[in-house]
DNA sequence: ATGAAAGCGCTAACAT
DNA sequence: ATGTTAGCGCTTTCAT
């Protein structure tokens, strides 16, 4: 750790050469002698510079940083989301900063305000609470391009990027109805209101088991245990199908009913949501809805990177940009036709 | 999105005073007449103005931030080792920003080169690769404080903050004697030599088992769940104990092993190595090794916040901290003697 | 207690 | 093609 920095001045200094010329070398975009270039090169190499990002954002008044806040990076989907939009921004010249909420809204709110204040390009956000993060995302949609992602917030005019929910459980029920499954017998496993990933999941369900059993927890493994319990308290579970609104707690789900000596799929079947994480990988496969993740951060790339002109649409700002899922991993999935090429759903 | 952010010249403009004033009100940290600052409160929260922390930092020359590297994302013991970071640094006025490397060395290398062009206070890497990290944890450590994190990479004094995993297989070692388990029966399942941690624990589990069958893959699902066809398809599953180096290989293991229709515990023993994340909700309980991950994260905030030197020892920049993990999970360690409260180690 | 002004590191006009 | 200089937004001397 040297006392102080090694700044450009010090380059220009050490090569003999004005700060102009080597702000031009080390940045290359303008013509120069190639002599002169390469003795400021040389000189920042050996004197070890590195350009201070900070000097250079305040100056040009840009930042190619996106910030994305997740509530909780413990929730293996939010975990892959950020994997995912990392390579997808980093192709593209953008870097992404990861803030994790821990479930706080207080915490999400600093976080998205020190975004703001760091004054990045874009900031995506999956918000914590449907209704407590509106605020929050509001302050974010007054300062900057701002993207909703996964959960969107009640009010607010900012874009957001998701995948059809209620088709997901229409794909669901259609899988259930080819397995034969009789509607008394299937349980829907999901979590509270909090999101409106949560909700329209719910809702889509109830669109096509009206009257089921549904029990709401969180989106996590502790849930799915936990339910497993219950049920098998109850004795419902032989014969019956769960449907999770999370692979997170589909895993739940499973590893309590195992753990309990029930057979997965052989005594009771679990279906589940997301398709990505380690449910990618469960064994046997867990019959899954995929989001087109890959498809969605793309999208945001476009809506980054374009400003929010994207897709050639007129939308405005706070549109929505729905992707169909897919079913995965199920019987009827390997065995049916190709499942639809993912894009913008109607409506 | 305003075309001009406003600045604290606005600011200073509306409340009728002058930049100076407008600056110690808001910073607060300066006496002033109670008027004048309630003006300039006024006046901000009218505006809705925000502090441009790019300037505040380039000014002052410092940045409460620390930039966190992880290797992936999606691994959940890295996820984990986030959230509680964050959550601890947060708690000192620290802000993290994580950036993960996806694997790539390279994304590693230009995740951190970016960190210390944004001037961050200090790095907290856990490398991607023992040797090839190196370079980048060299350049990180002599920009600025540098704390290598659960990996750490060869030739490099930058400080080291992990647990004893030679330790910790010595624990996993007793449990077994304990349980009176056939030396011939155990099988290591861990993963490459490309980071400190796999080695340390293979090294610790060749100790106790020397001769022993050892299976190296990587710290995934996907391995976990493949070592378990392996052994399947040669037999060597029915009564054997298999020691995983991470829970997320324990985890692979054991849905790969339930999957081809053996009981876990019954038929074959499962142990892992981290103790966070989605084992510690393991159904059955996964006897594991569990990492002193709050001692860990308070380590490392004593570190950033003293500038290497906490506990009040003369060790240089590049000295060790280890903590010692304990067995959690199992019925000895539910049954035995309070687990060793986690403290450095001694050497 | 308040204001004027310098300057953090950088790049982009504007000269030459 | 190269140098000089202004200024991004902020804090902090240094005056008053």
């Amino acid at each position: 750790m040297p006392d102080r920095r090694t700044t450009i001045k010090d380059v220009a200094a050490h090569a003999g050469v004005s700060l102009a010329t080597a702000s031009r070398a080390l940045s290359g975009n303008r013509p120069m002698s190639e002599e002169l270039r390469a003795r400021v090169l040389a000189s920042a190499q050996e004197l070890n510079y590195r350009v201070n990002l900070l000097g250079r954002a305040l100056r040009q008044q840009r930042h190619p940083v996106v910030g994305l806040s997740v509530p909780d990076l413990e929730n293996p989907f939010f975990a892959a989301l950020a994997e995912h939009l990392s390579r997808t921004l980093r192709g593209a010249g953008f870097e992404l900063l990861v803030s994790s909420a821990g479930g706080s809204v207080e915490a999400e709110a600093e976080g998205v305000q020190a975004f703001l204040g760091r004054q990045v390009h874009a900031v995506v956000i999956i918000a914590c609470d449907e209704s407590a993060s509106a605020r929050t995302v509001q302050d974010a949609s007054s300062a900057t391009l701002t993207v909703q992602l996964d959960r969107r917030v009640d009010g607010v005019d900012a874009a957001y990027v998701g995948c059809d929910n209620r088709h997901g459980m229409d794909l669901v029920a259609d899988h259930l109805r080819r397995q034969a499954v009789a509607d008394s017998k299937v349980v829907f496993v999901g979590a509270g209101a909090e999101s409106s990933s949560a909700r329209e999941r719910l809702q889509g369900f109830l669109a096509h088991f009206p009257g089921s059993r549904t029990m709401l927890g969180s989106f996590s493994l502790d849930w799915g245990i936990r339910a497993a319990e219950q049920l098998v308290e109850e004795g419902r579970v032989a014969g019956s199908t769960l449907v999770a609104a999370a692979d997170i707690i589909a895993l739940g789900l499973i590893s309590g009913l195992r753990g309990q000596g029930y057979e997965v799929p052989g005594d009771v079947r679990v279906v589940g949501f997301d398709g990505i994480g380690p449910a990618a990988f469960a064994h046997p496969p867990l019959t899954t809805v995929r989001q087109p993740v890959e498809q969605m951060c793309t999208e945001i790339l476009q809506l980054v990177s374009t400003g929010g002109d994207a897709s050639g649409s007129t939308d405005g700002p706070g549109s929505s940009r729905l992707f169909w899922p897919t079913l995965v991993g199920g019987p009827s999935a390997t065995g049916g036709p190709r499942p639809t090429e993912a894009r913008p759903a109607p409506g």
